[in-house]
DNA sequence: CCAATGCATTACCGTACGGTAATGCATCCA
DNA sequence: TGGATGCATTACCGTACGGTAATGCATTGG
């Protein structure tokens, strides 16, 4: 159980539960394609939501610092934070990565070829 | 919003699910260090929670594949499936690895040193 | 300048989910 | 063999969370 007034939950317990909803995580499927995107660039590959839908996740992945938010004119263009998931995730998958060395080293190979937009 | 008669949820977005909660962490934590553990040895770490919460949540675990358990005399005794984490979970890291190309060097470094238990 | 656009924020609702309590069913031991 | 142990399952409750609707506030174009 989670009371509002303790903060106890450690920065993986939150990040995890950011991860949990299918809408954000494709949202950030999104931006790590495109590199940066408008919200209604975003809201145009998810017909079944609201405007205030998407921007509630937004306001979410914002404040887990998954992604960052700058003004353009009238619009407001979000941005990818990759390291912040890499340094909440990356740790957490230590624990297993003794298993998975093989599957690890398929995905540096990954990693090594392809390169981030912008 | 999910309802119960369309099952439409894709493996990867059940396996986040089952992993936004603590506590499931914590579990397959603990069988990833141990290899393999009995309930009431699963139990000891969680002070908090009665038998009958520490049940449901392996059943949430044993249905997503995560962990299996067999019978050990009048104990149950609970395996952790790494491979199932793998497959569902690298894919996902795949799309991300463009941006993580040393962290995930590191990581891989991590896997060849450390041996799995049993 | 003023209506329209782009987005954030708030209030509110229903469902899903984590928790406990109660019950039951094997298995072991004295 | 009968009570105790180890665990699963079910029913039930409260909270958290995803969703929409309504409102507001900059910014921009006509």
């Amino acid at each position: 159980m989670t009371w509002w007034w303790l903060t106890l939950a450690s920065a993986t317990d939150d990040l995890f539960r950011v991860l949990a909803d299918g809408t954000r995580r494709r949202m950030l499927d999104l931006l790590a394609e495109h590199g940066s995107l408008t919200v209604s660039q975003l809201a145009e590959h998810f017909p079944d939501l609201v405007a205030s839908g998407i921007s509630k996740h937004l306001m979410v992945l914002r404040a887990a610092g998954l992604v960052s938010a700058s003004r353009q004119g009238r619009r407001r263009l979000y941005r990818i934070e990759p390291e912040v998931l890499a340094s909440a995730l990356l740790p957490w998958l230590a624990k297993y990565a003794p298993y998975w060395a093989g599957a690890l080293e398929r995905l540096r190979r990954l990693a090594e070829e392809a390169e981030p937009p912008e």
